[in-house]
Order: structure tokens, then C-alpha cells, then sequence
DNA sequence: GATAGCTTGTGAAATGTTTCACAAGGTCAT
DNA sequence: ATGACCTTGTGAAACATTTCACAAGCTATC
């Protein structure tokens, strides 16, 4: 058991956690890294190799038990501690993901929405108020948000990031299609729809 | 010049792509891999080595021509060529998704929409009729798609990926958080948001 | 046109990730 | 309890990607 999870490992030990959960709900106690590599198509030694960070977790001859496996990888990617998350920007894609349950199913609370336009201060949107941007700071302290979902139009983007800096944010999930510049110690992960698609497209060309 | 571009390499090229375009707005003509580096916060020797699959392109002492290397990398990756791309699923995601204009500026024509439920089918968005998901092969082959955006809940997902199989598609982009079972040819992207996002999240419990 | 001062292009080294291959150590049937 | 048969855990090999380091080659100035 090393120190660091590499990022590739961490993804996938989601993964497993995922699909361990509908192997439980099946009723199997067992599990090996043969069929828990067939059902995400990749090779059995990866499955073992990841696994093996988290410890020595296998019976050999006999697998691993599903729900003990499970439990050590909520464990260690701490995921089962509810995460509070706010969206800035409540366009067409801020509002698809404020509705998304898929992100309560891991845990994560969306608290607060933000924009900066009159028509949506004030909306609510699940339950929740659609609040002013210029109270970013304020409500993020008073809720304690630790997570940001930013989906503002890219012209944007990089004020908003500064803005959640000084609140102190320190993991951002960026939609705009630019490169947020930010101290290295603040995570941005970035998702960039037309940039997948368009290295999906590539291979159309190539064939 | 290789044969085949590394999938990383390509997304940075488009990175450049975008950013080449920023540049020439400006007004500014040459450009040395150092400032395209700085840009994007990575290494100049990066910038460089993925250039170098273009061909050569700079001029030693002087950097790169901005225009000249933006229409080489759409030579390149065929950015220009317009590809017709459909959206299966028009709940909230596959909605925003229709209504995105980042999609647009990359050449991709959004020229269906498709959903199972009876209160969606008729519907129009941004000018496009949702048609009912039993008329995909035919809709998909009239029209010449040939890339689809998978925005349906997972449990239905892989029954609708081998439609697809079936239509002739060849590219994916699967926003289902399930794992698609296709014949390797075919190309799948997928886009988990919660799991994105608990990555991100690990990060905060590790400090 | 020679020289000083740049940056490019690229092998080679370093780093990161996946896969192999097999000893170690269990299970299970008898 | 023994032995045949499993699968795990893991160094080492293979492969992929990034970074280094520097020769090559262009520009600009005098």
C-alpha cells in the first residue's frame, strides 16, 4: 500500500465501487479480478494491481468478498462523506446538472446555484434559490461549500475562479472551455463537451 | 511526421487549435512555443514534440506562423469538416446539450434528437423536432449522422448502443454512467460527471 | 558576411502506466 | 491431511508519455 493513488487508479476504484454495488444487489458474496475486469473490459492484473493498493484485500484461490471490498474503497477515496457543492452559472447545463441525481448517488449535496442575470436571481430550481453571484463569498463561508461546479459562459470564467479562490475554494469542476489560470494547490478538473467530441470526431477522418 | 497521433497529443493540439485563434484576434503573427506553453500552463519541449507531428512548422529562432499552424492542425485533425451529430435522450442534460452553442463552433451539426416518452416526442428545441426513439435507424440513416451523444438514463443506455451498432455509428459520446458494450471499432467517450467530480473530491479529503 | 542571440526539432533520459508471469498461499474434494 | 487446482499479489518487463538537453539553423545587428 503506497502513499498516492495515481489518478487512473483512483477512477477506477470508482468504477468498482460502482459496479460492486449492483454485484452485491445480485447477492454475490465473491468476486475475482477476472470478472470484475470482464465486466469494465480490462485486464484482470490491472484490477489486481489497483486493488492492491488498498492492502491486501484478496483470498487467493477464492477472490475478494464484494461488500468488504467495497467498504475498504469508500474508505480510502473518502467517499462516503457528504461533499457540499455549489453551481455557478445557471445556464441550460447548470440547471441539467442542479437536476441530476446521479451526483447525490455519490454523495454530493448541491447547496447553492449562482448567476449573475435578473431573470434567474431568485428562481428556484429544486428546491433551491438561484442567488445572486455577488453574494458567491457570503454564501459559500455561511454553507461552508467546498466544491464548485463552475458553468458560466468562458468570457467569465476566469473572474468567477479568482472570486473562488479568495473564498477559499480549493477543487473546481470548470465547463468553460478555458484554461483557468490558479495557484497550483487549487484543483481544477476541466470538461470540455466540443473538445471530446471533436477527438471522438478524429477518428471518423481516420478510417 | 508519425503515423498516428497519441489521443493526448490530439487534445492538446485542439487545444491549441482554440487558442491560435485568441492570438490571431490579437493580431499577433508569430508565436513561440514557450507563450503557447505558458498559455495552457505546460512545457514548451510539450508544445514542441506535439507540433513536430504536423511536420516542421517553426522556424528556428523565430517560433511558429499563428495561421499557418492553426490551418495545419485543421488539416491535420479535420476540424473543418462539418460532422452531423445526434442527441438521444432529451432529458435535462440532453437538452442543455442541443442548446449549446460551443458544438456549433466546432463544426458540429446537431440534426436530430431523439427520446422514448411521449411527452418529449413532438417537442421542438433550437428548431429541431424530437422524434421517437423507434425511428433512430431510420432518422440516423436519412440523415447521414454519424456521430451520436448518448444522454439516456443507464439502465436503458447499452440497449440503445447496439441500435446504434446496428445504424452503422461509429462513434459514441456515452454521458450513461455505465460501461458500453461494443465491438471494439466502435468508438465510445464517456463522460461520468458524479465520478469526474469525486475525483476532484478525493483530493479534499487528502488535505 | 560574420557574429551573437534567439528558438526549433529531436534523440535520449526520466517518469508514469499497463501487462506479464509466476511464486505464494489459499480452497476443495477425497 | 493430502494433493490438485485455484486466484492473488507483485517484481520485472513492456509500453506510453513527458521532460531534458543540445545541435541545428534562423534572425538581426553591426
Amino acid at each position: 500500500m503506497k502513499k498516492t493513488l495515481p489518478e487512473k487508479t483512483i477512477q477506477r476504484l470508482l468504477l468498482y465501487y460502482r459496479y460492486l454495488y449492483f454485484i452485491s444487489k445480485q447477492g454475490t458474496k465473491d468476486i475475482y479480478s477476472k470478472s470484475l475486469a470482464d465486466l469494465l473490459e480490462i485486464r484482470a492484473s490491472q484490477v489486481r494491481k489497483d486493488l492492491s493498493y488498498l492492502g491486501k484485500m484478496g483470498i487467493r484461490g477464492a477472490g475478494y468478498d464484494v461488500l468488504e471490498l467495497r467498504h475498504k474503497i469508500a474508505e480510502i477515496l473518502g467517499i462516503e462523506k457528504e461533499i457540499k457543492v455549489c453551481i455557478v452559472g445557471m445556464g441550460n447545463l447548470g440547471s441539467a446538472l442542479a437536476a441530476y441525481r446521479g451526483l447525490e448517488a455519490l454523495k454530493f449535496k448541491i447547496d447553492a446555484i449562482f448567476d449573475n442575470s435578473k431573470r434567474k436571481i431568485g428562481r428556484k430550481i429544486k428546491g433551491l434559490y438561484c442567488h445572486d453571484i455577488k453574494n458567491l463569498r457570503q454564501v459559500i463561508q455561511e454553507k461552508n461549500i467546498e466544491l464548485v461546479i463552475l458553468t458560466v459562459p468562458a468570457e467569465g470564467a476566469q473572474d468567477i475562479a479568482r472570486t473562488l479562490q479568495n473564498c477559499g475554494i480549493k477543487s473546481i469542476l470548470n465547463f468553460a472551455p478555458v484554461k483557468l489560470s490558479l495557484p497550483r494547490k487549487i484543483k481544477v478538473k476541466n470538461i470540455d463537451l466540443a473538445l471530446e467530441l471533436k477527438t471522438l470526431s478524429y477518428s471518423l477522418t481516420k478510417s
